[in-house]
DNA sequence: CTAGTGATGACATGCCGTGTCATCGGGCGT
DNA sequence: ACGCCCGATGACACGGCATGTCATCACTAG
């Protein structure tokens, strides 16, 4: 009855396109108005002028909205691992990886990426669901060795090495506020922990 | 009334003890019966003469009982790596470090850590919580080289490096239902690490 | 004997996340 | 143009999770 009118007024279509985004830039807000604890899906949603059921149907629950941006990474990874020549030695097949990721999904997001990193800082339940994303990398990474032929072990221990190489460099490139480039840095810490393990 | 009744049978105390210790041997029965996600609090703290409330006083959730034996381990390496000789090298006290938790923590307990790790798998949460123990012990290594005198890059990436040395080799020492002890994996982990930075 | 302490019970509450059905607009075929 | 299906959303219900608060009771100290 309400909603009648409301649809009717609007005389384009039912729904204003775009719900998720807007779900995610009001969750951004009111996380960095009120904290993430202290907001509920429903405030979000209402924010978006959406329902808190509608909420849940594009994000799997509150914390997701924040990570939603990099969805597509552990794809990117097993696509970028799958093309790679047959030949590439693994350490270089990691180190051309970050690079390339380093360029494409993080260069020029800085802020962004600063912010989020004191969001997740600042509740528990954040710091996990990072974890589980980096988690969820690590897991493409040794997917990808796999599909390539090395045994179990190597894998899991180049994966692990490689997802410890980005996010030491990630956290360096963040703290540190001078204009180095995140691929510098990567390229930087690997060579320090080899010297740690020579 | 009824409880008054209980208690002076009891003639003991007004609780039986080791409510904490009933509420998770409850835990793990519901949990290798049910599953996980399937187990709701009340079920266990009925299970084990209690409340719901009571269950929450003693455990911040309910993934928190499946780790709660090795609570004490982010101490246990402060401790450690607070006691070790100034002149230790860190990937030195790293490897004498990992010798003796293997040995005193994990050697021995392998039927334990293997159903534990059977139900981490099974679920999304649990899989998050055991990332975060391990980000937790990650991050009482880090503090440690820190304390140690190290710059924060070397620190975070020994600790890193750590974590992904214990990880990886446990994994292989429960996989592998060879006689192997974990200390001998972890060296061979160490090894194969060293080989593919070379 | 009394006051304090500490673990627990009892109750209320609010948010999280999901299942289910109804609604409505757009696209598609005829 | 008509009618049908599809997909996104709203509306509602519901159970579980987690926490705050107060009362209760045994034990202990003085």
């Amino acid at each position: 009855m309400t909603r009648h009118v409301i649809t009717r007024l609007a005389a384009v279509s039912r729904w204003e396109p775009g719900a998720r985004e807007r779900l995610q830039a009001a969750a951004l807000d009111l996380f960095a108005e009120q904290g993430f604890a202290a907001t509920t899906v429903p405030e979000i949603a209402a924010r978006a002028g959406l329902t808190t059921r509608t909420f849940f149907r594009h994000f799997a629950d509150k914390r997701e909205v924040l990570f939603a941006d990099d969805a597509e990474m552990p794809a990117m990874v097993a696509k970028l691992m799958a093309e790679a020549p047959d030949t590439a030695e693994p350490m270089e097949l990691i180190v051309q990886g970050l690079r390339t990721m380093a360029e494409t999904r993080f260069e020029g997001r800085r802020a962004a990426l600063c912010h989020r990193r004191d969001l997740v800082r600042s509740d528990e339940g954040l710091r996990e669901r990072d974890l589980r994303k980096r988690a969820a990398l690590a897991e493409a990474v040794r997917e990808g060795f796999l599909a390539r032929g090395l045994d179990a072990t190597r894998a899991a221990l180049l994966a692990e090495t490689c997802v410890t190489l980005v996010s030491v460099s990630i956290a360096e490139w963040l703290d540190r506020d001078d204009g180095r480039r995140l691929s510098g840095i990567v390229d930087e810490v690997l060579d320090r922990l080899r010297a740690e393990l020579a």
